[in-house]
DNA sequence: TATTACCCTATCGGCTTAGTAGATTAATTG
DNA sequence: CAATTAATCTACTAAGCCGATAGGGTAATA
């Protein structure tokens, strides 16, 4: 299941994307145009913005925007932020990996290689679309 | 994530389509052998039962065993079973669809046409491979 | 200097997951 | 028939996560 997180999160990045100027947007405007709940939504910018896909400016007029070229920002690591690994197992995870416990050799595994496939199919979809192609 | 569930059920489908003889298998011999809590092994195969994969013979010599032929136990009916969905958002899912509460206008939300392709390449890993592909 | 709006911490109810316990039912075997 | 075996059913629980909320603190701007 994508988490409330990750969606709103990608929403809001896409309606930050979608402003012709460049002028910062407030949270409280993403939040009543998307139906998100305005304090969830300040934890999760402020999350993107750690994780330097967006910048923000305090004060009148001040709000967030985005730093990167939404051509340059990809899914597969805006999933990764937001929703963690992108993989449906520890243990197919190429950046969350960890071994299972139940399984004495991961090679010998049935379900292993089949989540190998998965993972390899969402991340080349992830790899290969932008923000860029979320605004369209 | 793939839950423990469906991994459970999975390695335990394996399990017992690995059989040569067409003999039952008892819940405790799969658990053992898979490293798997007995009693939660046990509702899992009931719910595979009742779903038909699997037939039950109780006393002694009993067990489960596999109804259909490997091949034709598609991995998307047993992610359905024991999973649920297989999208990651209902609003784009097949069989267990549901309207988004915060979108108005699905067709101009951005992650339902992102969410619909890695749907897409799921369902088509989990439309081509059977359990028997597992087995080997 | 007042206002605006980001930033941080803490908390909470509700839900799901994984696992446990105990009693019951049905089939086989002696 | 009686004893054994193993599936079936019901109920419960501990732990963890998610989404949301509350309230105050801090920095920048006009």
């Amino acid at each position: 299941m994508l988490s409330k997180k990750t969606k709103y999160g990608l929403k809001a990045l896409t309606f930050i994307a979608r402003q012709e100027n460049k002028k910062p947007v407030q949270i409280s405007t993403i939040a009543k145009s998307e139906n998100i709940s305005k304090k969830y939504l300040e934890s999760i910018l402020l999350t993107l913005k750690k994780d330097g896909v967006l910048g923000s400016k305090k004060g009148k007029g001040g709000g967030y925007y985005l730093i990167k070229n939404p051509n340059d920002v990809a899914m597969s690591s805006v999933m990764r932020v937001l929703e963690g690994p992108i993989a449906m197992i520890p243990c197919v995870s190429l950046n969350f990996y960890e071994k299972c416990d139940d399984c004495p050799n991961e090679n010998a595994c049935s379900v292993h290689k089949l989540m190998i496939e998965v993972r390899d199919s969402s991340l080349q979809i992830f790899n290969n679309t932008s923000l860029a192609d979320l605004i369209l």
